[in-house]
DNA sequence: ATTAGCACTCGAACAGCTTGAGTGCTAAAA
DNA sequence: TTTTAGCACTCAAGCTGTTCGAGTGCTAAT
């Protein structure tokens, strides 16, 4: 029993009229969608092969039917087809969002994720771009305080990222100079997983008698170096999670996931090229029925690379979500890089 | 009709008998409560008084009391008493927390909030410490990429931001320090609303005929002086906030709330050196039915402070939540200022 | 001022009933 | 062989009526 087109057509029509309504979809209102094509009983019969296919299901006997999350996997999968088409209004929409934002991928990130789930009344989620292999090109040290410093790291990729270390004593700007150098002649374009214990001996060996005093500035650029390889992360509109009632069950379990950033990290480190749908039930620990979270990357030029992904229902108006979040990453990546928008 | 003794009493009683189990509370319930000191229909009497008083209110006609806002009101600002004890396992819980916490207070926000969340099951609310008249003690100009330069204010505070500008021209060293001669010429020590069109004349005029290719710098500069006045907000543990019935039908508004920072800064601003106690009935634009804020400032050293809040039902465990929030606070403070915890 | 007693109210829980959408199956038609 | 009309069946949703009990307000006695 396989796919044959009209079992294919079915889906299609299924998915579609659910995610209009949202309510399980019956052997009627789908022949009047195909407009007397053929009959309900027909309909039925292939209902029940999708059904036992498992791409869908009943939620009680006398119902209609809903796509299960495999069957949606086949939708995205089989029948989205590659090219969506953007329309009008929506584009102009995009565009006007990204008129007079900020060149900073920290605040751009933000106000991108605000911007989007306000457009679309969806939660979205985006994380700040990343180099594949992300190091550190250049460090500073300032002193900022009787016994504060911060040390700056800027990124390969042209990030700034600060950290301020406590010190037991009084700072001078030779120190700073120092302390700096011993930074950028160790570290400079070093990977995380490179640093070794050795490592950080020889650099507390190459700073002599002052080297474990100034401990604390180490500890801050290493910490900057771990982190460099973390995006951050936002996540915008949970608000909108709430109008969704096959949501609910798994609301907490969802939310809990929100705001642990390493489960986040590791779901949208899918790092495909293309626009990716995952959906809860897919998930490796804790399944969230319902959920679907698409996501895609976007290039801020010089391999650089972050995600933004849309969070809803499985039951989401993809032929509308997908193009609007591929033109949106698109303009994103070329805010990030720097470019202007087409509006300007 | 006046709040005598018994009233009182009687208010503590259904305050914690209704904290403790969500549900309305009855005069039989009350009356055993008291231990027969009183029978049920003097209770009766006199919890029909307290509802004319508007301090309870009733879900239904037989149903029993709860505290109205205006209760709570009453009952924290006259009943709860000036100085709650904080338990000893309470008090090694937050000890505990606060090890191995970095120094950067951006992070120690974050974290803090984080801890609280989960050792309290509530969610929390953090805000970054600010000083009284914020303003920019150092500027520094830094070429990190062949277009983009780093803008860099150390606040009078210590603490330190940067923000990414591009530019139309590759920067050299000597422009970078140049711009920040005049950053740190006219910006210096300047609070934020003191900025006019005059002053930013003034500034590209004295870069000559380089001043408007370095207005991208100037515009960042301007952005991190208005920022340094801004806190950082984190809101960790929204997923506490669901398992509170009573906080549901407000739930997309508390959310929406969450997400502007500016009604979230408003809501903090009522920057008192105690610990205040704000319930969502009483919000001016949009009350949240059932909401509870209870929130403190802490303070970093140097005259600097910033807020931590703990959000809930009103019907918290406010005898232990309070001191519990007030420890933690102290410690956060002390953290921030550098000072190693009790356990260090 | 307090309290016992009582009539009253009203939600929660449950059972019974109807309705209608939707099903699967069967047998006839194409 | 495929399609379809017809039919019996299922089951959630919605409505009604009933009981139960917790809780109330009021009154009259203490």
């Amino acid at each position: 029993m396989a796919m044959d087109d009209r079992k294919q057509r079915i889906l299609m029509a299924i998915v579609s009229l659910y995610a209009t309504d949202g309510e399980p979809v019956g052997s009627n209102l789908l022949s009047r969608y195909f407009d007397m094509a053929v009959s309900s009983a027909t309909l039925r019969n292939e209902m029940a092969a999708l059904t036992k296919l498992g791409l869908l299901e009943q939620p009680h006997t006398s119902a209609g039917r809903v796509p299960t999350a495999k069957g949606y996997r086949y939708y995205v999968d089989n029948l989205l087809g590659g090219h969506l088409s953007l329309n009008r209004p929506s584009r102009d929409k995009i565009d006007a969002l990204f008129q007079g934002l900020d060149y900073d991928p920290e605040k751009l990130a933000q106000s991108a994720a605000k911007a989007l789930s306000g457009l679309l009344s969806y939660a979205v989620l985006v994380t700040t771009p990343l180099a594949q292999n992300p190091s550190i090109a250049h460090f500073e040290v300032l002193q900022v305080g009787r016994y504060t410093a911060a040390v700056l790291a800027v990124t390969a990729a042209g990030s700034v990222r600060t950290r301020v270390a406590k010190l037991d004593f009084e700072l001078g700007r030779e120190d700073a100079s120092r302390y700096a150098d011993t930074l950028n002649r160790y570290l400079r374009f070093v990977a995380e997983p490179d640093v070794n214990s050795g490592l950080i001996r020889t650099m507390v060996d190459s700073l002599g008698s002052a080297g474990p005093r100034a401990w604390p500035v180490l500890s801050a650029a290493l910490t900057l170096l771990s982190e460099v390889g973390r995006p951050s992360i936002y996540f915008e509109g949970h608000q909108y999670l709430l109008q969704w009632p096959e949501l609910e069950p798994g609301l907490r379990t969802l939310l809990e996931l929100v705001g642990s950033r390493e489960r986040i990290e590791a779901l949208l480190q899918v790092g495909d090229t293309r626009t990716m749908v995952l959906f809860g039930d897919e998930l490796p620990d804790k399944p969230i029925p319902g959920l679907c979270l698409v996501s895609r990357p976007y290039h801020a030029g010089g391999g650089l690379s972050g995600t933004i992904a849309v969070a809803g229902p499985a039951r989401m108006p993809y032929r509308e979500i997908i193009p609007e979040l591929e033109y949106f990453s698109e303009l994103l990546g070329r805010s990030m890089s720097g470019e202007r928008g087409p509006g300007l």
